[in-house]
DNA sequence: GTCTATATTCCGATAGAC
DNA sequence: GTCTATCGGAATATAGAC
């Protein structure tokens, strides 16, 4: 147990969110943890199998934070507000999130890392289409469309919210979120 | 005149759509186009060349359809049903938008092709806004925030759910599209 | 678990013939 | 305007020593 598979993975995650999956290399990763391109091999035989792993991780850090938050009895503000926490933080640390850095490259991704980011994409857009409908049935959020159609509508703001604010320095990040939840209160 | 130069360009650009700046190369488009690599080359000496060439051919596209549809009068709902209708079109062709395909590789890319991926970035952004406030004061449009505000909220809508289209085989495309137009109506 | 060394492949790019 | 030929470099990946 050295913890070296888990900074690879660390280390993979943000080189995909911040240049790209196709961009980055095995050096990339042992330069920076000062071993040889080798090594990473060693935990990783294939680039395709580090990727698989990374969003299988990423899958599983989601999960969790769902699950602690049913069994902490968080009320639908709340889960919404800690969703949103985690684009606030990718805007901060000017990162994409997984499914928008790796969706433009799905096409050149291998079979398994396709069906992870699929998996992922899945849960992520199903947990909030499920807030949604808990919260307005309960009448804590307020909104016409379809719950299903809305999870679409607020994650897509999220994403590319971020990708818009690589691009364009005065992108008004926080102006997006705020319209999200507030166009949520009656 | 032979037209492979403008052959080269909308082969780049559709390969960026596609498989994103870092998958493809000079060979994908000349075996496409059945010349050898060094005849693309001659047109565009080097990839970020042809990935600034391709920005701003884009950026020309755009400039010259909203012109054109200033010079026929197009009310803002006409207007408003163009823009949208661009990404019914790349979402037909299993395509993203441009700025959605290069912003995640925004920070790999040279600065020449930064700064046109900026410009264009802005001028649809702008467009948009000049737009919506312009709607809004002859009350053709009708929503609550601040327009620039709203733009932002439209354009991710509309380039995320391009990527989630290609993710997701079920998503829904059109209901987010028909679901921002609506919105607006008063 | 990490190393050296190396095989292979591909990419971007250039020189110079036609 | 397109070709052949080729270079230098980088990337993925493997074999085998330590």
């Amino acid at each position: 147990m050295s913890g070296t598979r888990e900074k690879i993975i660390e280390l993979g995650e943000n080189l995909i969110r911040t240049k790209g999956y196709n961009a980055f290399s095995y050096q990339d990763i042992s330069t920076e943890l000062g071993i040889k391109n080798a090594a990473v091999h060693y935990y990783f035989p294939s680039k395709e199998n580090l990727g698989t792993s990374i969003v299988k991780t990423n899958i599983q850090r989601f999960e969790e934070m769902t699950e602690n938050m049913k069994s902490l009895g968080f009320d639908e503000w709340q889960q919404l507000d800690a969703f949103v926490k985690i684009y606030v933080k990718s805007h901060r640390e000017q990162k994409l999130c997984i499914v928008g850095s790796l969706g433009p490259d799905y096409n050149t991704l291998s079979e398994t890392t396709r069906a992870e980011l699929v998996r992922m994409t899945d849960i992520i857009l199903n947990w909030l289409t499920g807030l949604l409908t808990s919260g307005k049935a309960k009448q804590v959020f307020s909104f016409g469309e379809e719950p299903r159609v809305k999870a679409n509508r607020i994650i897509t703001n999220l994403m590319a919210s971020l990708l818009l604010s690589r691009i364009i320095e005065k992108f008004d990040f926080k102006a997006v979120y705020q319209s999200v939840t507030e166009e949520l209160r009656s």
